[in-house]
RNA sequence: GGCUCCAUCGUCUACCGGUUAGGACAUCAGGUUUUCAUCCUGAAAAUCGGGGUUCGAUUCCCCGUGGAGUCACCA
């Protein structure tokens, strides 16, 4: 039975590199039929704050990568608070005393290290790692205050939980020895060992809650999409077979395999993460699109009107929170920079005033304010004018908007409504002198 | 510094002894489009160095070099 953990300490942030450690563990239980495990660890008592725990569990409702056993969910091996299971360590240290491997001093209690032993494991991604013991020392495993220490903690909670599979972050490579010295003592075999590459910033240095963007609540309040993210996290360090770029966590689960996982660290590309949410944007359902828009991004703004923004800017948007900034000039008159209106053709202000009043004249003759219809009165322009596309749809576009990139005319146009096309229209036409 | 891990385009990566070293992001140049974006086409861009092993190394081994992680009664 395959069973795997992640173990953070709510430390106050739920941090991508949990993420990423969570999404490969939900995978590899989910290919294997097998348990997805949250243990928190928070012997740290001095760290510990309810909000903290509150953090991980909805970053990972947001992700949907939830565990079939937790703090909150429960389950047959729990508990899963180290703050609850105090008394299995210092039971479990007693026993350590009694059987000679440990011993008492300064009131904390110490795993005695053996000499010439090689600690050796067949890592899962990594292959063979050994350590010699003789490198190695005596360590706490019990601190004076009666808490576990963090490796000793470890052991005895994968061993109480039957995690099957430890599948962490390099980081840990170098605590396993000690981990393995506590398994031998205890008499116990010790789990299989994955060690994933640690997530680097641009300067290749692992990434840091002070000057990197780590926290999971930054990734959704910039508006990325869960399934993006999770799909950016899935390549980095694994590939797909068919060198597919996106894909879903489920397939993701479908298809990992730890001797799959590189082992070299990746660096965190926001370009590529933000390329990838702008293709799950563009494909994502308008309708749920409008949901998460409406409830995460622009409340203020009524939901009516989110749905009809949305076709028009979605295949323009990065990131869900650069909506407001597409469709400000939607909701209030925007401020039109003369030289803007006039620069966008060769033709003298009293000549765009006067093909101004002419739009406005064959608009305000519109019958229908369908996009087609709005179109062909468009094209009728053109003749009378003799100008180009370019020209007029340019000079009309920033009249009614103040600006030089927007979603289509005409539908936007359409959007805005004959009332407020023409009184914008009329608006840029008298500033032009 | 000790120990450990790692090393293909700027970045994410494919290759599991024989390839013109492939793809993606980013970049640049075109095209489509009323703008932007999308989309399409193309270009430039990599095997850290030195030794082996082998008929043949990006691939296997060793040594350098470089990078990273870790060295607490933190987790």
């Amino acid at each position: 039975m395959v069973r795997v953990r992640i173990a953070p300490s709510p430390t106050g942030l739920a941090h991508v590199g949990t993420a990423y450690m969570a999404l490969f563990n939900w995978a590899f239980a989910k290919k294997n039929q097998g348990v997805f495990i949250l243990r928190l660890e928070d012997t740290d008592q001095k760290r510990h704050v309810l909000e903290a725990e509150e953090a991980i569990y909805s970053a990972l409702k947001w992700l949907n990568i939830t565990p079939d056993e937790s703090p909150v969910k429960g389950g047959s091996f729990g508990p899963y608070r180290q703050s609850e299971r105090l008394l299995r360590y210092q039971e479990a240290a007693d026993k350590l005393v009694k059987s000679g491997t440990a011993y008492s001093k300064d009131g904390a209690i110490w795993l005695k290290m053996l000499p010439n032993i090689v600690f050796k494991w067949e890592d899962a991604v990594r292959g063979k790692i050994s350590f010699d013991s003789n490198q190695l020392k005596d360590w706490v495993i019990l601190k004076s205050d009666s808490n576990p220490t963090y490796n000793f903690a470890n052991v005895i909670d994968d061993l109480d939980m039957k995690i099957s599979h430890v599948i962490r972050g390099e980081e840990h490579i170098s605590n396993t020895p000690l981990q393995l010295s506590a398994y031998q003592a205890l008499g116990q075999k010790p789990p299989v060992f994955a060690h994933l590459p640690v997530l680097r910033a641009a300067d290749h240095k692992k990434l840091s809650k002070r000057r990197d963007p780590v926290s999971l609540q930054w990734f959704r309040e910039e508006g990325y999409l869960p399934e993006a993210l999770l799909n950016f996290l899935a390549l980095q360090g694994w590939s797909h077979p068919e060198e597919k770029d996106i894909f879903l966590a489920d397939e993701f689960a479908k298809l990992i395999s730890l001797e799959r996982i590189k082992t070299s660290a990746p660096v965190f590309d926001f370009k590529k993460l933000d390329w990838l949410n702008g293709q799950y944007i563009k494909n994502k359902d308008n309708q749920e699109l409008t949901d998460i828009i409406s409830q995460e991004f622009a409340p203020e703004i009524p939901k009516e009107l989110v749905g009809k923004f949305i076709p028009l800017v979605k295949e323009r948007l990065r990131k869900l929170s650069e909506f407001k900034g597409s469709v400000d000039f939607f909701l209030k008159t925007p401020e039109i920079k003369l030289s803007l209106l006039t620069n966008q053709t060769k033709y003298s202000p009293s000549e765009i005033k006067q093909a101004l009043i002419q739009t406005i004249k064959a608009y305000e003759n519109s019958s229908t304010w369908a996009v087609a219809e709005l179109e062909a009165t468009g094209h009728y322009l053109l003749e009378i004018t003799g100008w180009t596309p370019r020209e007029l749809f340019m000079t009309i576009r920033v009249a009614l908007s103040g600006k030089t990139a927007t979603p289509p005319l005409f539908e936007m146009m359409a959007v805005l409504g004959k009332d407020e096309t023409i009184e914008r229209l009329k608006l840029a036409a008298g500033t032009v002198k």
